[in-house]
DNA sequence: TTTGTGATTGTTTCT
DNA sequence: AGAAACAATCACAAA
């Protein structure tokens, strides 16, 4: 009777196991087996930690711009929404600039909200992941829309009409 | 003036 | 399955 409808899309298989949200704290058990799948997810997404030695932080992207915001289409591929842990860095740096002003920049909040982050618990951060969750979905829904247009027409190419001109 | 760096973890995407 | 890249933000430094 009640088939899941699975997606045949191995692809965003991602996604379902992010589908771990609405921690209904019915038993201890139930929790235990929720946050299990957090683990369990977890485990599938973080795989870091290749080598202690090597730290391959070194993302620097160069952006022309600092910020361009203009055409609602797609210029490119949707970039990635922030994550659960962004969300919460957004909030956690709120308070923390309010107790702690003397703080220069993010690098000490970054480090402050890690650490804590790691010693929350599930049902806190299940609130950010609900919407890192969400956002995702609509980030995906983009996603696809973005790659049927791709495939529909390539031609869709460099249509770069809006220049620097903003200034 | 402008651009890049640094720090955090989580999700994405590719091979 | 695993590894690498990228997501936002603020202060500071260099060119």
């Amino acid at each position: 009777m009640a088939k899941k409808a699975k997606k045949s899309q191995v692809s965003r298989s991602s996604r379902a196991s992010t589908s771990a949200k609405a921690p209904k704290r019915t038993s201890n058990d139930e929790m235990a087996l929720t946050v299990k799948s957090s683990e369990g997810m977890r485990r599938s997404a973080r795989v870091s930690k290749v080598s202690e030695g090597r730290r391959p932080k070194l993302v620097k992207k160069s952006n022309a711009k600092q910020k361009k915001k203009k055409n609602k289409f797609d210029d490119k591929k949707p970039k990635k929404p922030p994550t659960a842990f962004f969300y919460f860095l957004d909030d956690f740096r709120k308070e923390f600039q309010d107790q702690n002003p003397d703080v220069k920049s993010m690098r000490d909040i970054g480090k402050a909200c890690g650490e804590k982050w790691k010693i929350m618990t599930y049902e806190d951060k299940v609130q950010y992941y609900d919407i890192a969750t969400e956002k995702r979905a609509e980030f995906d829904k983009a996603t696809a829309d973005y790659i049927k247009r791709k495939e529909s027409g390539e031609d869709l190419e460099t249509e770069d009409s809006d220049s620097e001109f903003d200034e």
